[in-house]
RNA sequence: GCCGAGGUAGCCUAGCUGGUUGGGGCGCCUGACUCAUAAUCAGGAGGUCGGGGGUUCGAAUCCCCCCCUCGGCACCA
């Protein structure tokens, strides 16, 4: 048995297409293997734990659970919509991923790989507890931006080390975080460094993946911080900590296999445990791990390492799918270049199959991929219905309209398959296999649409229109073939269009085919009246698309603008010069309700600044006081006495309340 | 900055252990045909193979420099 596993969606957004350009391609990949024989175990599941879900099921006054719930459901129906099937999709917040979970950072306890370290970290003394990753916000040491967790995202991208984070706060209730100790627990990925080159240099797969995690491994590898202050999350042995998200969710392949087994009655144990054959300290299994390009590090050096950690068995291939781009531009959420599934697609109407040929079909697995509407309508109108549809549909119609379906009456069956039919399809099927062993799915692809453009080929230069007025017997023969090549059309292309060749293999009484049958002398029938394969693109309904689609980059422009406008950057801070002043002299503007007038020395300066605060302070009680100053604030006049800075005070209810030094410093001091 | 992957006609690409006129698909132009979802078939136009230098009898293919794009640079799910 052979397992193939795609990477565990993260059960915290919808399904977009870049989710679709790993799972698609995994799914062909399952299907294509399957009509060669093998026996395969296909298997994913949501990815449940980590920070972001806790804090936006926080942010939605929901629990985890409830959050989680939503997306997994919503990806179960997304996945089966467009024809990828799992055997088993599982979730990680499931009882049976929790114990295997905790059995499994057991045995990497127990075989020593594991130790504990006190380490500090951010904690907010109002919420009363830690704050992991990104329930943490403040500045970065480096370029001063606002930072998230322990990146600092917005600026200049670098990762930041615990306790390395300027002013953190907690993002829940913005209180100041400060620094505490506490134990932590860490795994030894350090001891493996030797073991994991030559993993690697073993390792099958796209290139893409291979060589990001050679690199890696290479330069310097860290024992890796495991566990986290969480409530969510499956619990550390002994320990009111849970283990990172990162621990759990890959063991999600190994709980889901179980799972699976139970169901399918195969031997999970055979998959993980014992593997297929022994290469020096290597134990391999037939395991392929396909993902996105985002999490090749983990699947290639900190997965394998636990699994030899743990003493299971090692997978085979890792299969890294390139990046998506959507109308040419890098894939964003929330710049607006997105196309979501379920809204965007499904709901539009649009099938399935022409996803899954465009996702398949459009480069190499490896490369960017870029989606356009335009282009998805080119590659669907032009290639798909205009050459493969077009064939299946003119040779069933043919053969229904003047045979009634059935051909061989008058034609001998020995003989009658053409040698360059027999060689075209034994050509593209062959290279299909090729392509497969390369995770070449656009090769494949190709392979059967050159078969169908051979199609359309012998079907125009033998004629059949014109041999049907002269010699039906020749016109059947010809025929023999066509529906000969539309059932090798139909097997080969299937695992790229399972919905729409599932219709085609039924006008033919086509049922439970597999590779072999390609090239096999059947007597091909148009069983019932044919219908067409494939329904075309409306050029409007694309137009539509095109116009939702700006419409959303219109208004992500428009929230960016806002959101900038909301923050302040470090460089324009710095043009405020703040510092602290001590009173000399104060007096009530006559006249006035709220102005008092002072006279603040700002260290070797005395301005005359004009401040509403008589409804909260007298005059004689704020000589002498340190205040804080905004001494570069433009000049106003006030009642006809001129300002020159602002007294920064808090606004209660309308009235001010100074704020002043917490300890004597010298008037000028300035405030950062 | 460092590392990786790329830059081949409007778009997707093959070729890259150097060797006859750089292949194919989509689009475009012309013609043919009508069984077919104006589908199909034949023919054609279109490329200084990112730029520069070098090695060689000969380079898209090897070496050097530069430019551009994308991604990664780790405890972020």
């Amino acid at each position: 048995m052979r397992l193939i596993t795609c990477g565990l969606p993260y059960a915290n957004g919808k399904a977009h297409i870049g989710h679709l350009r790993t799972y698609i391609p995994a799914d062909v990949y399952v299907r294509y293997l399957r009509l060669m024989g093998e026996k395969v175990l296909f298997i994913c599941g949501s990815d449940c734990h980590g920070t972001p879900i806790v804090v936006n099921a926080e942010k939605e006054g929901i629990e985890p659970r409830k959050l989680v719930d939503r997306y997994h459901e919503h990806f179960k129906k997304v996945f089966a919509a467009v024809g990828v099937e799992f055997d088993f999709f599982g979730r990680t917040d499931s009882d049976y991923h929790h114990e295997m979970t905790t059995n499994f950072v057991k045995r990497l306890i127990d075989n020593g790989y594991v130790y504990s370290k006190e380490i500090e970290l951010a904690y907010c003394p109002n919420c009363k507890r830690f704050l992991p990753d990104r329930y943490v916000e403040g500045i970065c040491p480096y370029c001063g931006a606002i930072a998230r967790g322990d990146e600092c995202d917005q600026g200049c991208g670098r990762y930041l080390e615990p306790g390395e984070i300027k002013e953190p706060r907690c993002k829940i209730c913005g209180t100041k975080a400060e620094f505490r100790k506490q134990k932590h627990y860490f795994f030894k990925l350090t001891a493996f460094k030797d073991f994991l080159l030559d993993y690697l240099e073993k390792l099958k797969g796209t290139e893409n993946a291979l060589n990001y995690a050679k690199q890696w491994v290479r330069q310097e590898l860290k024992d890796w911080c495991i566990t986290r202050n969480l409530e969510w999350g499956v619990k550390f042995p002994g320990e009111d900590l849970v283990v990172y998200v990162w621990v759990d969710a890959p063991i999600g392949y190994i709980s889901y296999t179980r799972e699976a087994c139970k169901e399918k009655g195969c031997d999970w144990e055979q998959i993980w445990i014992k593997g297929v054959r022994k290469e020096g300290e290597i134990r391999w299994a037939n395991i392929t791990h396909f993902i996105g390009l985002d999490i090749v590090y983990h699947h290639c050096i900190f997965w394998p390492a636990m699994l030899k950690a743990a003493d299971f068995a090692l997978p085979s291939a890792v299969v890294a799918s390139g990046m998506v781009k959507v109308e040419g531009k890098t894939f964003s959420k929330s710049r607006g270049y997105v196309v979501w599934v379920e809204d965007d697609y499904l709901k539009a109407g649009f099938d399935p199959d022409y996803l899954r040929y465009y996702i398949v079909n459009y480069t190499s697995h490896q490369k960017d991929l870029n989606f356009s509407w335009k282009v998805f309508m080119d590659k669907v109108n032009n290639e798909l219905i205009a050459n493969l549809g077009n064939f299946i549909y003119r040779v069933l119609h043919f053969a229904w309209k003047n045979f009634g379906g059935d051909v061989w009456d008058l034609v001998n069956s020995d003989e009658v398959l053409d040698d360059q039919v027999v060689e075209a399809i034994e050509k593209a099927r062959d290279e299909i296999v090729k392509a497969l062993e390369e995770w070449e799915f656009k090769v494949a692809s190709d392979a059967f649409m050159e078969l169908a453009s051979f199609g359309n080929n012998y079907f125009q230069s033998r004629e059949p229109w014109e041999l049907i007025k002269k010699d039906r017997g020749e016109c059947a023969k010809v025929m023999a073939n066509c529906l000969h090549l539309v059932k090798a059309l139909v097997i080969l292309s299937y695992p790229v269009l399972p919905f729409s060749m599932s219709k085609v293999a039924d006008f033919i009484g086509l049922k439970d085919f597999s590779f072999d049958d390609v090239s096999k002398f059947e007597k091909v029938r148009v069983v019932k009246k044919p219908k067409l394969p494939f329904k075309k693109v409306e050029e409007e309904k694309i137009e539509e698309m095109e116009r939702i689609m700006l419409e959303r980059i219109r208004k992500a422009e428009e929230k960016e603008k806002a959101s900038k406008s909301e923050y302040v950057t470090i460089d324009e801070f710095k043009k405020l010069d703040i510092r602290v002043g001590r009173i000399v002299k104060a007096e009530k503007i006559k006249k006035s309700r709220k102005l008092i007038r002072l006279e603040v020395d700002i260290g070797g300066e005395v301005r005359q600044i004009v401040a509403g605060i008589a409804e909260t302070y007298e005059p004689e009680e704020l000589v002498g006081k340190l205040v804080v100053v905004l001494t570069n604030m433009k000049p106003a006049k006030l009642m006809g006495v001129e300002s020159q800075g602002m007294l920064l005070a808090a606004d209660v209810d309308g009235k001010a309340v100074l704020l002043m030094p917490e300890r004597e410093v010298p008037p000028g001091s300035k405030v950062r």
